[in-house]
DNA sequence: AATAAATCGTACTAAGTTAGTACGGTATTG
DNA sequence: CAATACCGTACTAACTTAGTACGATTTATT
């Protein structure tokens, strides 16, 4: 299943809605919520996270807000998942370096034996930005409503 | 995070131990009990799982035991995970095609976005054998001790 | 036939993770 | 100083996963 976190699906909902924003063009958790649909808790949650990041800054105060850090064709989906879950690893074995790996580590035939996949992932992950997704689902809209 | 199922994870292992195996020289739950140092009970789980697909077979009765299907240079990655785990999905909204997609799918801008990122995983999951897995983890061991 | 050894099927428990919510604190404008 | 909006923390409920247990079934041997 190798599913992804749902908040990180969430948090690129939310930046699709703030692309247009900068310093002078906030965006308040309320106005996300009621475009999004999404709960305003939740909302506030995802841009608490990404707020740590360089993908989103917030202004404080009334009139305060968020807005978008850069084009989203300059933020990967590798840069969300960071953001939201933390270091990219497919493995627990990858992960906990140092850690304890397998049941017993001494007869461990795979230890370290991912690297290259979860190498590989990575990368794909990284030349990945959120604008194709954006855009894909854009495109999947208007053909459902030519359909339709 | 994107992580994999641990069992996949161990499923591999067992599989690299089996790797000698045919229909005239069956390993048992047992045997791989031993050699590996996981629990009886969690292998059964795993190869009770992975027989029912034709990455391992199994003979009842005494003297029954497992062997494996194929070499496991033909064996993906994928089919690991697809065997273990299910079907192959980044995200939900790929996952649940026709069930409920985000909080409010009307208003959902990523709808089917994700459906590019996900077969280009899926191609690079299917393109790397478990074989290398296994062969880079026995490098890394003789590297140690190299150094040790 | 009876017995022993092995897989098979199901179901349960405990631990961990995630989604979602709530509430009080802090900053900023007017 | 009051209103608004972000910030930080912490909590709860639902879900998922790992691991275990136990009895049923199959088959070779005696």
């Amino acid at each position: 299943m190798i599913k992804m976190n749902k908040l990180t699906d969430y948090g690129v909902i939310l930046l699709s809605y703030m692309q247009d924003t900068d310093k002078a063009r906030l965006c308040t958790v309320s106005d996300l919520a009621e475009q999004t649909g999404l709960g305003q808790a939740t909302i506030s949650k995802i841009l608490k996270i990404l707020g740590k990041t360089d993908l989103v800054n917030s202004v404080r105060g009334i009139n305060g807000g968020y807005y978008i850090g850069r084009p989203i064709s300059e933020i990967s989906v590798a840069d969300m998942i960071e953001a939201m879950d933390g270091p990219l690893a497919l493995t627990a074995c990858v992960e906990s370096h140092g850690g304890e790996c397998c049941a017993s580590e001494a007869n461990c035939t795979i230890k370290g034996g991912w690297d290259a996949l979860n190498k590989e992932m990575i990368e794909l992950l990284r030349g990945f930005p959120i604008s194709r997704i954006i855009q894909q689902a854009k495109l999947n809209l208007i053909a459902e409503k030519k359909i339709a």
